[in-house]
RNA sequence: GCGAGAGUGGCGGAACUGGUAGACGCGCGGGACUUAGGAUCCCGUGCCGCAAGGCGUGUGGGUUCGAGUCCCACCUUUCGCACCA
């Protein structure tokens, strides 16, 4: 490429300024894919920087202004590291299985197999006119053969590992979408995805154990370059408490509860049933005075009194039917008397048991005891059932006797009405206590998480279905590594019915097969995996995308990973983050990787909002790119994007505001056209020039691209201050400092300052410490800490000095009147006489 | 309720370990060049005031020579989590 001067744009030929996007970009398209550029060699490339970005899912709407600003943003990040001397590995791909795609597929009436590939054919065609630095060569579509031949590959090993089972349960059922829902899919209720209220039903479904990863999932965050508030969302995920598992013996039915203390000794505790309860507070076991288990506990049958059954069955049954929006948003208590009662190891007084739909069944052990005294929950179940309320932590100025003002003491405080331990801090007491149950075997210490094991199994059509056989004789049996990939079947009829099976279910053509172990007709899992799972893993793959002898080559994957920065969405900080952690720490405990931890570096971007208003369709407020590409070029587009706002915080689109950014591009081309090398370069410009690229160089790293703009901008305007003529040291550095916000118009720039290579194949540009500095400095001048000047000294002035210069200056000295009580000189900031 | 963050001009947003608040851009006002300009260039633009000057970073206190920045109390707001024992 030989430098050239595009003509000015048409229709207007005495313009003195501005290029044409247009024609400047489709050149450098077209040179990037001639030349190679964004293509790294993964095998021979020095000082690996694996950049990636979560890759979309390809809409029918076609690209999101979102995804571009994420994809910008990683971009920027990835073409400075290269300028910096990096081999860089930018890849993209299309997360193209899943319900979205399903549903939309159903509602338009259009095959998804029909249906991706245009989606992501539009896709690529924007995509490729952003003037992102990515390698096409090595792409994924997760809805391939090709790539969920290795999804399965994964389910395989889980499997093998005993980390993959089935299990019936309750699970949350959408009518909507007719299918199961992860835990994490449903919000306060509802589908996250179309809003319906969610229904529990019982089915078979595969979990893979991530719950077994809890504390390594915790503890592996501490060691992790993410941003404070991920890391923190990770934890709450997670969900460790500390605490202990009681137990309580349950008395014989008896007649007269009244009587039961007689019968009572704690010396037997092993005998007969138990509840097994979680708490935090073992502290406060001598103010437990009731147990509750959730309605679902598997002990209530067996507890319950004659007298009491019909009452318990039926609150049993009107939980069961309550959707669980109901029982989660009605915070008014409601329970019922089993009719039984419990020891409590503690005080060896018998307590009521009793069961109420405030106690899940999911966590810790569906059951617990009571301290009304110290929790507010028991204390509103205790105050509307009249149960006893003891107080067993005395706060500041409270006694062992100190009646309750209406509410739970939930602070700290020290321990009473509890025997040998009165007097104790309640951390204290949490040790000692459970020193003394666990010698009388009444329980352990425990930790215990709120992390659930993840359901990967959809009644659905679009996704991997799950390589499982099962035969009559052999049972349950993996299909054989050599048979993968178990290839989804074109089906015209992929619509969901509520039957709980997948829509696969209604063809015995596909699932009916040969058991691979012993021959016999067998049938195939009719399950399809979540989407999560094929996202689980795909940044594994990338590298070893044109391979199909292994998922992910050895040697590459050991070059390449972990990926060195990750910029995705918020809304994927817990669940994606998370099961992608886990995929990989199990991977590595089998030896297939050698980290255990994918994402060095994580990075969250902002989100982008229109005119001060979320982006929605239905408000018709969504920018199109197309649309500002086509007007103000890609160049242009991205930096604006870039200069909105923090990156990490989002900002509001203006359709007014790129102009700025447009104007500021053409002035730094028309400089680079005009630039001469004749003279040598300003001083002052030249020292600008440098800080400049300080500045820059400073705040891409911290993905501060909205400052680093502002101070190329600030440069342009030094550089062109009296519309001076400028020379070409002054501005071929800043094509490099802009080249990573606007590509195509910086190898333009770079052609036109006589380079034949691009510009991504230079190196940034270094700066001059010495030219930071200058001999004067103007000080701030404050009179009793009011600004009142500035005066011109020498970087080395002493006070008497500097006193000396601003009194000189008649503006300062007219503000001090008498003997300055005190002087405070901070050399080169500020100078402030105290009166 | 718990956890994390945020409140700065007409607007988006700057401000390093406390040191000229409002960089940069939009918008707006004025001017230049023009038949014209939604093109380009120059100047101005926190508020009050003719000026000198005064007032200003959600509110009220405090620390300091000096506070957008630190401390205390409160208000508003965004995002997570939420009957998690």
């Amino acid at each position: 490429m030989t430098a050239s001067v595009p003509s000015a744009p048409s229709g207007s030929a005495d313009e003195p300024l501005g290029y044409d996007p247009g024609a400047v970009e489709a050149r450098w398209r077209q040179q990037w894919a001639e030349r190679g550029t964004n293509r790294p060699d993964l095998a021979e490339g020095k000082d690996p920087y694996y950049a990636l970005m979560m890759f979309p899912y390809p809409s029918a709407e076609g690209l999101h202004v979102g995804n571009l600003f994420a994809f910008t943003g990683c971009d920027i990040y990835a073409r400075f590291r290269r300028l910096q001397g990096h081999t860089v590995f930018e890849p993209l791909g299309y997360d193209a299985f899943g319900i979205h795609s399903e549903n939309f597929a159903l509602k338009v009436g259009v095959h998804p197999t029909e249906l991706i590939p245009r989606n992501i054919a539009n896709f690529r065609r924007q995509l490729d006119r952003a003037g992102l630095m990515v390698d096409w060569t090595h792409s994924v579509d997760t809805t391939d053969p090709a790539y969920y031949k290795w999804t399965q590959w994964v389910f395989l090993q889980l499997y093998k590992k005993g980390l993959a089972y089935k299990k019936a349960g309750a699970v949350n059922w959408c009518p909507s979408d007719k299918t199961v829902l992860a835990n994490e899919q449903v919000i306060d209720g509802r589908c996250e995805r179309c809003g319906t209220v969610v229904e529990q039903r019982f089915l078979e479904q595969w979990f893979f154990r991530i719950s077994d990863y809890s504390e390594r999932l915790l503890n592996n965050l501490d060691t992790l370059d993410w941003s404070a508030t991920t890391k923190q969302a990770q934890r709450n995920w997670i969900g460790r408490s500390e605490g202990a598992r009681l137990r309580f013996r349950v008395l014989p039915a008896m007649q007269d509860a009244g009587s039961a203390s007689v019968a009572v000794t704690t010396e037997t505790p092993v005998d007969g049933i138990q509840v097994e309860v979680f708490t935090t507070r073992p502290d406060t076991i001598f103010g437990a005075t009731y147990l509750v288990l959730a309605p679902e506990h598997p002990l209530v049958d067996e507890i319950t009194t004659d007298a009491q059954r019909g009452a318990v069955e039926a609150y049993r049954t009107g939980a069961a039917k309550q959707d669980l929006i109901t029982r989660k948003t009605n915070k008014e208590k409601t329970g019922e008397f089993t009719g039984a009662f419990a020891v409590n190891p503690a005080t060896g007084e018998p307590i009521p048991v009793w069961i109420a739909d405030y106690v899940l069944m999911e966590y810790g052990t569906g059951a617990i005891m009571a301290v009304p005294g110290h929790d507010e929950r028991d204390y509103e179940f205790a105050t509307k059932f009249a149960l006893p309320i003891v107080r067993v932590v005395a706060g500041e100025g409270q006694g062992a006797k100190t009646p309750f003002d209406g509410a739970a003491y939930t602070g700290d405080g020290m321990i009473v009405n509890s025997a040998q331990f009165d007097g104790l801090g309640v951390e204290i007491a949490k040790v000692k206590v459970m020193e003394w149950i666990e010698k009388r075997h009444a329980g352990t210490v425990v930790t215990n998480y709120r992390l659930h094991d993840w359901c990967i199994s959809r009644q659905r059509y679009w996704g991997p279905p799950i390589p499982i056989i099962y035969c009559d004789d052999c049972g349950t049996v993996p299909v054989p590594e050599a048979d993968l990939p178990v290839v989804l079947p074109n089906i015209a009829d992929f619509k969901p019915d509520d039957s709980g099976v997948s829509p696969l279910a209604r063809h015995e053509d596909w699932y009916r097969v040969p058991c691979p172990t012993c021959g016999k007709s067998a049938r195939r899992e009719t399950d399809v995996s979540d989407t999560f799972l094929d996202s689980s893993w795909y940044f594994l793959r990338y590298p070893s995308a044109d391979r199909d002898d292994v998922p992910f080559d050895a040697a590459l994957t050991k070059k390449w990973l972990p990926v060195t920065t990750y910029i995705g969405g918020n809304e994927h900080a817990v669940l994606h983050l998370l099961y992608s952690r886990f995929i990989t720490m199990v991977l590595h405990d089998e030896g297939m990787l050698d980290f255990e931890e994918p994402f060095t570096r994580f990075r969250a971007h902002g989100l982008i909002i229109r005119e001060g208003a979320k982006m929605s369709k239905s408000k018709g407020n969504v920018v199109n790119p197309d649309e500002y590409i086509d007007r103000w070029g890609a160049d242009s587009f991205r930096t604006y994007l870039m200069f909105l706002g923090p990156f990490e915080e989002g900002g509001d689109f203006r359709d007014a505001g790129i102009s700025g950014v447009k104007r500021f591009l053409d002035r730094l081309w028309a400089s680079v056209r005009d630039s001469v090398v004749e003279g040598s370069p300003d001083d002052e410009v030249m020292r600008k020039l440098h800080a400049t690229i300080k500045k820059v160089g400073e705040d891409i790293p911290a993905l501060s691209y909205n400052t680093a703009i502002a101070a190329m901008m600030e440069y342009m305007n030094v550089l062109r201050r009296g519309e001076r003529v400028c020379h070409r040291a002054e501005v071929e550095p800043v094509v490099q400092l802009v080249a990573p916000f606007a590509p195509h118009v910086a190898e333009e720039m770079w052609g036109m300052l006589g380079h034949s290579e691009s510009v991504f194949d230079s190196r940034w540009p270094g700066f001059d410490e010495g030219m930071l500095v200058s001999d004067t400095v103007e000080l701030v001048v404050q009179v009793s800490g009011k600004t009142r000047g500035k005066v011109a000294v020498a970087r080395e002035a002493d006070q008497a000095a500097v006193m000396a210069a601003a009194m000189a200056d008649a503006s300062i000295a007219k503000f001090v009147v008498g003997e300055p009580r005190k002087i405070v000189l901070v050399p080169g900031r500020i100078l402030n006489i105290v009166l």
